[in-house]
RNA sequence: GUGCCCGUAGCUCAAUUGGAUAGAGCGCUGCCCUCCGAAGGCAGAGGUUGCAGGUUCGACUCCUGCCGGGCACGCCA
């Protein structure tokens, strides 16, 4: 047996080689076991190929614990282990540093590992059961022209999104749409107004008109608003203030009609529904398209509206306020977070400041639909986790309404009695190449249509150009694909390998430069492997073998095809982790790396000008297996490869 | 004032969550297409990880204090 490796149920050798260590460490430090330390063998891929292929970093942790020194630590450590099976034969020279076990594969059982990961799934499985995991992902506003400030959030929601999906989760899509309240009760009043005035076709209106209409409604009210907030805040008291109020309304219609609209809307009265109706529809039908341009997966089914949340806005602040969890403060309705009056749940961090539920004059918030949300997700979706891809400025009012939700019982899973593992993937601002917040030339937000619109001519310009360099000639119809695919891929990739957390630079030129760690890049990794598979359907390479390679056994003996085969090898783990952290950067990386160790296998292995039928046989089915593990990374992240570039 | 995020090569970013000599890409300097597409590969130069302490076998990573930048802080969303 130690020396048939043929039958091993090996896929992942981490997880074989944490196996097999832990029962060394078990077998060399009995007492362990009975006193509960956990054992974690720390396996981890090395760093440096001349080195090791894996390494057990554990040595070093246990050596307090027991009271000798690292290295013999890893000498007893290493007495005890049986890895003939697997491994090159491990000695006390494998012992490194501070008590590094380092130890290497044998050739056949790396081939081993890859032809047990050679299946659909590609070695990714789902550890336990499945989750229901809600996504936030997106929260266009009614009546608004989506900006760069929108992109970010679906690019990334939807990877996560895509993600938990591979892994094996349940996911619920959510666009949480702006559509209600006194902004779009304004803009439905002053469309209405127009209408009636005969400047504005309601069954033509486009969204530009309506972005048109919204920035004029803000106006017209702005400077009224402004003389109260000033009174208001002045503490001028409410004599004041009704005074004031009573001065503007009459000054102009325009906040009172904003107000009787927001009141019709709320009793959805007929004629000004209607309005909002279309209003509503002619910037869903925009920000769908727009989703469909990216390839992000939001349709109509995944919105959930603040005004779908409005009718329990009213029960469930009752429900608060007889529970005692929100209590009156300066007129206000507030939940405390910071310990004085509700208790913080262990392992929860207080928060200075309330969470703001009520208006004085009776209004809700932005706070109190986001916790109606939780409750909804948690009670009636059932979400075991939510994750919020939202702008990281909104981290404070995140953590409010997470807490708030806690404490009112709200994100307690109805099945596991356990709160949902509540989560802000926040991320950071767009700059443009000089730093700041990006803008066009004349300092206008730059609209997210438009900056779609360059993206896909610059990469079709840059297709085009590559076809006449290569005298590659594309249809029509497979440049027109191929350029949105490059697009897609240079758009997203340059957002997504960056830590989401920090403000990201936003660069046309980078994102589709022509080499380099770009979408790009990846995308020709893959088409290079299609050529290979197709240039062998055309010269008749494989006429005769039929598919016979993808049973043949793979040889790994090359340098570059060892390399390229530990790198494969990796993917479940990496997607594992990524599900944990969210850090989608690290399958950037992870997918960069394995198209740079293909590109160096290219570049040395001859795979259809290979000596033997054999040996090309193995290597075919190495490229495939890199071919579907690329593609199905970039698949999570919502990136689609073309057949030729 | 309080809180959150950040500071790494000239530029843009990483660093397996505390592991070995801090790595990529761009740019720069050299090589490699009579051979599966060079949008590629190979090699080189480039660093006191903002500063100062501390924790330990080991710190870019954790703790404390500064310096510098961004953001947020009850009746907008």
């Amino acid at each position: 047996m130690a020396h048939d490796a043929s039958h091993l149920p090996v896929q992942d050798p981490v997880a074989l080689l944490r196996e097999r260590f832990v029962a060394a460490i078990d077998a060399a430090f009995p007492t362990l076991r009975a006193e509960g330390v956990a054992i974690d063998p720390m396996i981890v891929a090395s760093k440096q190929a001349e080195l090791a292929d894996y390494q057990s970093n554990a040595a070093m942790g246990l050596a307090k614990r027991v009271g000798k020194p690292p290295r013999e630590v890893a000498g007893a450590i290493l007495a005890k282990l049986q890895l003939d099976d697997v491994c090159e034969p491990v000695t006390a020279a494998n012992i490194a540093g501070p008590g590094f076990v380092n130890v290497r594969l044998r050739k056949d059982a790396i081939a081993n590992a890859l032809m047990s990961m050679d299946a659909p799934s590609l070695g990714v499985a789902l550890s336990g059961e499945p989750h229901t995991i809600v996504v936030d992902l997106m929260g266009v506003n009614l009546a608004k022209q989506m900006h760069v400030g929108h992109l970010r959030s679906p690019v990334i929601g939807d990877a996560i999104a895509r993600l938990f999906e591979r892994v094996g989760h349940k996911v619920i899509r959510q666009n949480h749409v702006g559509d209600w309240g006194l902004n779009i009760a304004m803009t439905t009043a002053r469309v209405m107004r127009l209408a009636s005035e005969g400047t504005l076709s309601i069954d033509r209106i486009t969204l530009d008109d309506l972005d048109k209409a919204y920035a004029a409604a803000q106006a017209e009210c702005q400077r009224d608003m402004a003389g109260l907030a000033a009174a208001r805040q002045w503490h001028m008291g409410p004599k004041v203030i009704a005074e004031l109020e009573a001065q503007v309304d009459g000054a102009t219609n325009a906040f009172l009609e904003a107000r009787k609209t927001l009141v019709a809307l709320q009793a959805k009265e007929p004629a000004t529904y209607a309005v909002w109706k279309k209003i509503y529809e002619v910037t869903m039908r925009t920000c769908i398209e727009v989703c469909q341009l990216l390839d992000v997966k939001v349709t109509d089914a995944d919105s959930a509206g603040e005004s779908s949340y409005a009718d329990e806005l009213a029960p469930m602040v009752d429900d608060l306020i007889s529970r005692g969890i929100a209590v009156q403060d300066q007129g206000a309705l507030i939940v405390r977070l910071d310990g004085s009056g509700l208790a913080i749940p262990t392992g929860e961090e207080s928060i200075k400041e309330p969470c703001l539920i009520r208006k004085t004059d009776g209004g809700y918030l932005y706070a109190t639909t986001d916790v109606c949300a939780v409750r909804r997700r948690v009670q009636k979706l059932h979400a075991h986790r939510g994750v919020y891809v939202i702008d990281a400025r909104q981290n404070l009012h995140m953590r409010q309404v997470f807490l708030t939700s806690k404490l009112a019982g709200y994100a307690t899973h109805p099945k596991t009695g356990k709160f949902a593992q509540l989560e802000h993937a926040a991320f950071g601002s767009v700059l443009g190449e000089d730093g700041r917040p990006f803008k066009t030339r004349s300092g206008d937000t730059v609209k997210l249509a438009d900056l779609l619109r360059e993206t896909f001519e610059r990469a079709r310009q840059a297709v085009q150009s590559k076809c006449d360099e290569r005298n590659v000639t594309l249809s029509p119809q497979e440049l027109e694909h191929t350029s949105r695919c490059v697009g897609i891929a240079a758009l997203k990739y340059a957002d997504l390998s960056t830590d989401k957390a920090k403000d990201y630079l936003f660069s046309f030129n980078r994102m589709l430069a022509f080499e380099g760690d770009t979408g790009p890049y990846l995308l020709y990794a893959v088409v290079r492997i299609k050529n290979i598979f197709r240039k062998a359907a055309e010269t008749g390479v494989l006429a005769g073998e039929g598919s016979s390679w993808k049973q043949g056994p793979i040889g790994v003996n090359a340098p570059a095809e060892k390399t390229l085969a530990l790198a494969l090898l990796r993917y479940p783990g990496v997607l594992q982790s990524v599900g944990a952290t969210l850090d989608l950067h690290r399958l950037c990386q992870y997918l960069f790396e394995v198209a740079g160790c293909f590109a160096s296998f290219y570049d040395q292995c001859p795979v259809l000008n290979a000596d033997d039928a054999a040996v090309r046989a193995s290597r075919l089915r190495l490229c495939d297996l890199t071919r579907r593990v690329v593609e199905d990374g970039l698949g999570t992240l919502g990136i689609t490869a073309p057949e030729r570039m």
